[in-house]
DNA sequence: TGCGAATATTATAGACATCGAATATTCTAC
DNA sequence: GTAGAATATTCGATGTCTATAATATTCGCA
C-alpha cells in the first residue's frame, strides 16, 4: 500500500512532467475552458494537444465536460495549482541552483552522463 | 522566462515520476543517508539506486557529501517534502478518484490509448 | 441527409528512460 | 602498492513518450 502510494504519486508527477502539460494546468488555474481556447492560448497543434489532454484526464487531473460541438477542461482539484505556486517560490528562493538545473536540463537530454563532454570553455 | 520556469517545473516533476525516485525523497525527509543505507532499505540493484541519485542529483533535488568510502546523501531543500506531503492529502481527499487512476496506470502503461479495451463490465 | 466545426484516436518514427551486467573509480587498511 | 569495500559510470536491450500526419467521431445546423 505505502507503494501504491509512491506509484501514485510517481504517476500524478508524471502527468505533470512535461512544460505544455504545466502550462494547460495553469490555463485553467481560473476556470474552465474548451479545448479550442485553450490550443489557441498554447499554440500547438490540435492532436497534440488533445494526446495531453487525454493524458491529464486519464490521471484524473481533469474534468471534462462536453456542451454542443465543445469539450470545456477544469482542474478536478485546486491543491496543483497550490503545488504549482510551491515550485514557483522554491524556483526563486534557489535561484542560482535552479538556474544550474535549467542549464542540466539543456546540456542532459541526449544522453545522461555526457557530462564528461562538457566544454567548459565555450 | 514564464516558458523556463514551466520547464523548470516540470523537470522537477520528472526527477520525482518515479516510484524509487520518491521512496528516496521520503526516506530522507528526516536526515541525510549514505547510498549502501538507502539501498538497504530499498533493496534494489546498486547500480539502479546509483543511477537514480544521479538523476535526482543533477536536478538539485539532492545534495551529496562524501565522508571516506561513503557518499551522504541529503534533501537540498525540504519544500519537496512539502509538496508531497500535500499530494497525500490529495490522494486522500481523492481516494476514489486515486483508486480509478491506480486502474489506470495499470492499464494504460503499453499504449496511451488503450481505453477502448476497458472491459467495463469486468 | 449531409456539411463543417470541434475534438479524439490511431499510426509511426525518433527521442528518452529504465534495467541489469559489466566495468571503472575512489577510498581505507594492510 | 594491492585488496576489498563503496559508489559511479558505461553498455545494450527493451519499453515508454512525444510530435506530426492521417483518420475517425460527434455535434449543430441547413
Amino acid at each position: 500500500m505505502q507503494n501504491a502510494l509512491r506509484s501514485y504519486k510517481a504517476n500524478l508527477f508524471q502527468a505533470l512532467s512535461h512544460p505544455t502539460r504545466i502550462a494547460i494546468v495553469e490555463l485553467l488555474r481560473d476556470g474552465e475552458l474548451c479545448a479550442g481556447a485553450i490550443q489557441e492560448q498554447l499554440g500547438i497543434e490540435q492532436s497534440n494537444l488533445s494526446q495531453h489532454l487525454a493524458i491529464l484526464r486519464g490521471r484524473q487531473v481533469l474534468a471534462n465536460r462536453k456542451e454542443g460541438n465543445q469539450v470545456f477542461y477544469s482542474l478536478r482539484n485546486p491543491v496543483l495549482v497550490e503545488v504549482l505556486d510551491i515550485m514557483r517560490r522554491y524556483f526563486q528562493a534557489n535561484l542560482a541552483e535552479a538556474v544550474q538545473m535549467l542549464d542540466e536540463i539543456r546540456s542532459e537530454p541526449q544522453a545522461m552522463a555526457a557530462e564528461s563532454a562538457k566544454a567548459e570553455g565555450s
